[in-house]
DNA sequence: CGTTAGTTTGAGAGGACTCAAAGTCTGTGG
DNA sequence: CCACAGACTTTGAGTCCTCTCAAACTAACG
């Protein structure tokens, strides 16, 4: 999926957008296991996901925790530096073999200072990854183990499919055991 | 907590956003347990509130399910109506009296759409939204019910003083009893 | 001061965890 | 093209956390 793809109508053909997504953005692709972006860093890089998947995760107590995935068309970054000017508790890491477009959100900031379109087109970015961090949050709050994955084979199939089941029992916030043995039974 | 307090300095004195804060909000109060927004509805409007102590809630299997609160000085909207235009799960309820501002969110793109300076508080707004919901999934994801309780005293102490148990568990996604037991034990 | 909402305590059941070990898959080098 | 090492998954046993149901207790409010 190309950057460009993941514009509404009214973007397309924007002179100031156009600028930005051919001048500011570069585009690297990363080997499976790479990591992309590391913990402790601040890094302010804007990802786009064209191609592959790609997880978040922390260390806490010498376990790896799985806090997200993304998919083609997903958007990545680091919300704790970004939005609060913190070293990055995450590292991002290449599930499989991925190719992102990325740029240094800063640009974004000024593209949004100078254009409406960018900054309501940003608006409703933000709005939609708080819709999927709503359900996300009430997936997490009140449910089995069982339901947690039943939820996820139904919003994301994908990566039920591509992610190994470690990765996946530890973003449900369960075992790796209880997972498998949650798969047996289905 | 007045709403202008809340505003970043360079949106104090604009004019579009003088006349919006004057002309568009309306002020109302409500008492403990009344609902300020009810399930199923198409409700648009976003709150800010001034003085008081707000829940969102939905039910599951008869019981009620706390997922949010707010608390002076917070902004409050159903997200899956503005953003997805889907009915909204969430009542909202006076957990004490309280006071909140409120006005239909299509003023606040009418404003968006005019003025570069409020289109990109609003993002400032969303991307707080986003890192307070950061914090909560990670929160939910990993941890026994004490971790969970102990980290809201740090993170929201005022919500620990002011909510009655029941809604303080449902939040955290714990039995009334588990919460009591583990009060009793610190 | 009685009624209701809210909290605590107890007992028992069950889900999910941990530790451990055995399988299974996958990719690399001989 | 096979064999083996390492990564990943499954299975088992035992434990503990948290749940549910029930009942007693306490606080709040008219």
């Amino acid at each position: 999926m190309e950057l460009i793809d993941a514009l509404p109508h009214n973007l397309k053909n924007n002179p100031e957008i156009e600028k930005f997504l051919n001048g500011d953005f570069q585009t690297k692709t990363f080997k499976k296991g790479e990591l992309i972006s590391k913990q402790d860093q601040y890094n302010r890089n804007i990802y786009f996901v064209e191609q592959g998947l790609i997880r978040s995760f922390y260390y806490e107590n010498g376990k790896e925790i799985t806090t997200k995935f993304y998919i083609e068309g997903n958007i990545m970054a680091n919300s704790d530096t970004l939005f609060q000017n913190n070293p990055t508790r995450y590292n991002f890491e290449a599930v499989e073999e991925s190719t992102v477009k990325f740029c240094n959100y800063a640009k974004v900031e000024e593209l949004c200072s100078v254009s409406l379109e960018s900054a309501n087109f940003s608006r409703f970015v933000l709005g939609n990854i708080i819709t999927q961090m709503t359900d996300r949050i009430s997936s997490l709050q009140f449910h089995t183990a069982k339901e947690k994955y039943l939820r996820l084979i139904h919003e994301n199939p994908n990566i039920i499919l591509r992610a190994p089941l470690g990765m996946i029992a530890s973003y449900l916030g369960i075992s790796q055991e209880t997972l498998s043995r949650i798969r047996s039974e289905i």
